[in-house]
DNA sequence: AAGTAGGTCAACCGCACTTCA
DNA sequence: ATGAAGTGCGGTTGACCTACT
């Protein structure tokens, strides 16, 4: 038993607005304030529906609007609360001044989905993804990684094969990790070098949904202050910020891993595993072992 | 140069929630 | 307590633009 729609007036005008149309609105809105928005079309003399000259006012006239493309930051913010409170999109919006949630909607769905996705981050929960499909692209760039023969168009003397290489099996292994064990999630993706561009607060990513939504603003807060970019120079560190970020990964748990473990066994596995025996045994045999080395330190038991 | 595919974004639709008589 | 009216929100659509073939 709905509602019937507000707009179902015969002869009220659908579509674009035109610039005629845009000045009333506005010369109304400034001169008497917004009152009801039903109303609110035929004293300004304009032959639209309430809703559609609110929306037009919230997403495009209001002054307060901030245009042009979103900061870094402001991409960071909307991942982190977007990992909170899901598609909540007028609650992200009032974090982010000038920006309307249509917008913010809008580029979640054109950009941020695919670049969460090309990391290998399900943008719905915001967890790993474990449809191999991300590793499988990164196993193909490891196979073109270690063609690095001088003839190889990745060889420079720049030394970018080199990255490639270090880059793709960085994020192989982050990958793995966080299958394992839900681990913090590092992005890998300037091919200038190496840098970090997303922190997760793990112990709240991994929490449920309804977990979330109890939690307080405070928690907003809290996840503006934990934004922050590296430096490159810090490319160096990545690792060990890799598996011991936050208490989860620290006190690992044993449970957690046979579960994933088993989830991953009954998966297609070859591509993944393949790949990431290939990264052990066929590096060269000082970083091979450094890899096996982190590895025994993370995962004492397992491996 | 023309056609096509894919991306972007303003606007619409329908539902749910809130307010008020 | 109840139902109608008003408002807000999230999902979806479609027109427009750009890149590619």
């Amino acid at each position: 038993m709905g509602r019937p729609p507000c707009c179902n007036e015969s002869g009220v005008k659908k579509g674009p607005w035109t610039p005629e149309e845009d000045e009333k609105l506005m010369d109304y809105i400034s001169k008497h304030g917004r009152g009801t928005w039903r109303t609110l079309p035929k004293h300004a003399g304009l032959n639209r529906c309430g809703k559609s000259c609110r929306l037009r006012w919230e997403n495009y006239l209001r002054p307060d609007i901030k245009r042009g493309k979103f900061t870094e930051e402001e991409e960071q913010l909307i991942i982190n609360l977007h990992s909170v409170i899901g598609n909540k999109w007028a609650k992200i919006a009032t974090h982010l001044p000038g920006r309307t949630d249509n917008e913010i909607k809008n580029y979640w769905n054109t950009n941020l989905r695919k670049k969460l996705l090309q990391m290998g981050i399900d943008p719905e929960t915001h967890k790993p993804r474990t449809d191999f499909n991300h590793l499988l692209n990164l196993s193909q760039l490891l196979g073109l990684s270690n063609l690095g023969t001088s003839t190889s168009p990745w060889t420079n003397p720049l030394g970018l094969q080199a990255d490639v290489t270090q880059i793709a099996k960085l994020q192989l292994l982050q990958n793995m990790l966080q299958l394992f064990n839900g681990t913090s999630l590092v992005n890998i993706g300037n091919n200038s070098g190496l840098f970090l561009s997303q922190t997760y607060s793990d112990s709240s990513v991994f929490k449920s949904r309804t977990e979330k939504e109890n939690e307080t603003n405070q928690e907003f807060l809290g996840y503006n202050q934990s934004i922050s970019t590296f430096p490159e120079n810090q490319a160096e560190n990545l690792l060990p910020a890799l598996v011991a970020s936050g208490p989860r990964s620290s006190t690992f748990n044993q449970m957690d891993f046979n579960y994933n473990a088993a989830r991953m066994s009954t998966q297609s596995p070859s591509t993944t595993f393949e790949a990431w025996e290939k990264f052990l045994i066929d590096d060269d045999e000082s970083s091979g072992s450094y890899w096996k080395e982190i590895l025994d330190l993370t995962y004492p038991l397992s491996w």
